[in-house]
DNA sequence: GCCCAGGTGTTTC
DNA sequence: GAAACACATGGG
C-alpha cells in the first residue's frame, strides 16, 4: 500500500508541478535580492506575513543596515526596534542578531558555500530560534542548494487536493518531495514559488476555485 | 473587535 | 512525543 500511494503521490506531484508551471511560468523568487537579505527576510517572516516583514526590511535597507558587518554591531535591544513591524521583534531581534554573528564568525556566506549540504542543514538547525523551515529556506533561495522548502503553503495547498492531511511531520514532507521530483535547486525553487503564488490567487473558502490552474 | 499570517522554543501531560 | 502556550504587528 505504501509503496504504490508513494509512487503515485509522486506522479501527482509531477503532475501539479507542470501545470502550475504552464499556467504561471517561472517565477524566480524569493523577494530579496542578497543572501543576507534573503536570510534575515527568512528569520523575519515566521509566522508573520510578508508585507509585515517587507517594512522592516525596507527600514533596515534605508539605514544601509542589510550587510553583515553593519548588522553585527547592533544589539538586539538596537535591532528591536527597527524591525518591530515584523511581529515577535524581541525575540526576532534576538534571532537575527544571533545569527549575523554566527554567519560572521563562519566566514560570511562566502565560508557556508564551501561546506556540504548536509553539514550546513545541521549547523543551522542546531541554532536557536533556526528551526527547518527557516534553514531550508535560506539553504533553497540564499545558498541555492537543492532542499524543499515545506511551509504553510505547502501543507494547506497539497492537503486541499488529497494529497496529503497536512498534519504530517516536517521531515515525511520534505522526503516526499524531494524523493518524488528531480533534486534541483532550480527546481525545488520554482515548484514552492507557483505553490506559493497558487495559495495567494486565494480561492480560500471554496475546496478547489474553478479558475484554479489544477481544477 | 476578531482572526490570521511563508515558525520556533518551552512547558506540560 | 503530542498538545498548549508565548511571542506581537498589521491587514482583512
Amino acid at each position: 500500500m505504501h509503496a504504490h500511494s508513494t509512487a503515485a503521490n509522486a506522479r501527482a506531484l509531477r503532475s501539479i508541478y507542470r501545470r502550475l508551471f504552464r499556467a504561471f511560468g517561472p517565477q524566480h523568487w524569493w523577494p530579496g535580492d542578497t543572501p543576507l537579505e534573503i536570510a534575515v527576510g527568512a528569520i523575519l517572516t515566521q509566522n508573520t506575513a510578508w508585507a509585515n516583514v517587507e517594512k522592516s526590511i525596507a527600514a533596515l535597507r534605508s539605514r544601509r543596515l542589510l550587510d553583515i558587518e553593519e548588522l553585527a554591531r547592533l544589539s538586539p535591544t538596537e535591532l528591536a526596534p527597527l524591525i518591530r513591524s515584523a511581529g515577535f521583534y524581541n525575540i526576532k531581534a534576538a534571532r537575527v542578531a544571533g545569527f549575523v554573528k554566527w554567519l560572521r564568525a563562519h566566514g560570511g556566506f562566502a565560508g557556508l558555500r564551501r561546506r556540504t549540504t548536509p553539514e550546513l542543514r545541521t549547523l543551522l538547525l542546531s541554532r536557536d530560534g533556526i528551526g527547518p523551515e527557516t534553514a531550508d529556506s535560506i539553504l533553497l533561495y540564499a545558498l541555492a542548494r537543492p532542499v524543499f522548502v515545506i511551509d504553510a503553503y505547502t501543507r494547506r495547498i497539497l492537503s486541499r487536493y488529497g494529497l496529503i492531511a497536512g498534519d504530517e511531520p516536517y521531515e515525511d514532507l520534505r522526503r516526499l518531495f524531494e524523493s518524488s521530483l528531480p533534486g534541483t535547486a532550480a527546481l525545488f525553487n520554482e515548484y514552492h514559488a507557483l505553490l506559493v503564488r497558487l495559495a495567494k490567487m486565494s480561492c480560500r473558502s471554496r475546496p478547489v476555485c474553478d479558475s484554479c490552474p489544477l481544477a
